[in-house]
DNA sequence: GATCTATGTAGAT
DNA sequence: TCTACCTAGATCG
């Protein structure tokens, strides 16, 4: 369930539970070579920029996740069991350990190729070093709407397509309005308001973005699970009754990702 | 059991 | 703009 929270707060886990000692790396699975350059080293450190994760061992060695779609780890006690699946990473620690299966990304870099990836990626909301003007430096001079905006990731970094669509709604902005034409106002709502809701997503370990005051279950109608594990207003929620003005959810396809958004609550 | 879909990105066209 | 990649849960029969 990767956007940006669902990294930072594997990178809050993995620090605690792993850094500052030696680790055991394995690649059960065998597609993760640079195991052996950080298998009985001390994990110095963890940290995540938009939706990567670095576990960083030194200058030379810094083990680099992207989760994709579809990747996840899962935590086990020792005795560490018998690996199952298709298991690209194995770490166990003193206690604990955990595998990474189906990432779009698990490699070795170096300070080089750490440096590189920092520099292709916008700022992130959840970063205390972010600077948000350097995203709308970029905004601001766009004819690109700016769902498609928040999507691009050396725009902004850990934003994903829950956080797009729920941002947007949240005040009221049409979808494909351009990024030129947003105003510095919106667009300062827009981040302070992802800083907040991501925050959140970080300590909950799931995406809630509906106000009490439009819940379904606090007001009285029925309870509703979302298939992503929080409540939203729109995402995934196509032909369903906006939660706000009951208009139906509108959904559509831009640039390969489906957008929601509330034609009525989000005008042009 | 088969099929569909997905909170993502890189690379080809 | 399209396809490939990778996994798992939901849905269909």
């Amino acid at each position: 369930m990767p956007e940006g929270h669902t990294l930072h707060r594997l990178a809050l886990l993995h620090q605690r539970r792993y850094a500052g000692s030696a680790v055991s790396v394995s690649s059960p699975q065998g597609r993760f070579a640079g195991w052996s350059t950080v298998d009985g080293r001390t994990l110095e450190s963890v940290e995540a920029v938009g939706k990567h994760l670095l576990h960083r061992y030194g200058p030379d060695a810094t083990v680099h996740v992207h989760l994709g779609l579809y990747g996840a780890f899962t935590e086990f006690t020792l005795p560490a069991p018998v690996p199952t699946g298709q298991v690209r990473m194995r770490v166990i620690g003193s206690k604990t350990g955990t595998d990474l299966r189906g990432p779009t990304a698990c490699e070795l870099l170096t300070e080089d190729g750490v440096e590189r990836l920092f520099a292709r990626l916008g700022p992130d909301p959840l970063r205390d070093d972010a600077e948000p003007d350097r995203a709308w430096s970029r905004i601001s001079r766009s004819r690109t709407p700016i769902a498609a905006l928040l999507m691009d990731q050396s725009v902004l970094a850990g934003v994903g397509n829950v956080y797009r669509a729920e941002v947007l709604f949240r005040h009221g902005i049409d979808p494909m309005v351009a990024g030129r034409q947003l105003g510095a106002e919106r667009w300062r709502v827009i981040w302070d308001d992802l800083v907040g809701l991501m925050r959140a997503g970080v300590r909950a370990g799931r995406i809630d973005t509906v106000a009490a005051e439009h819940d379904p279950v606090a007001t009285g109608r029925a309870p509703r699970k979302d298939r992503h594990g929080g409540e939203v207003y729109v995402y995934r929620r196509a032909g369903q009754p906006c939660l706000v003005c009951s208009t139906p959810v509108a959904s559509n396809q831009l640039a390969g990702r489906t957008l929601y958004w509330c034609p009525a609550c989000q005008p042009e």
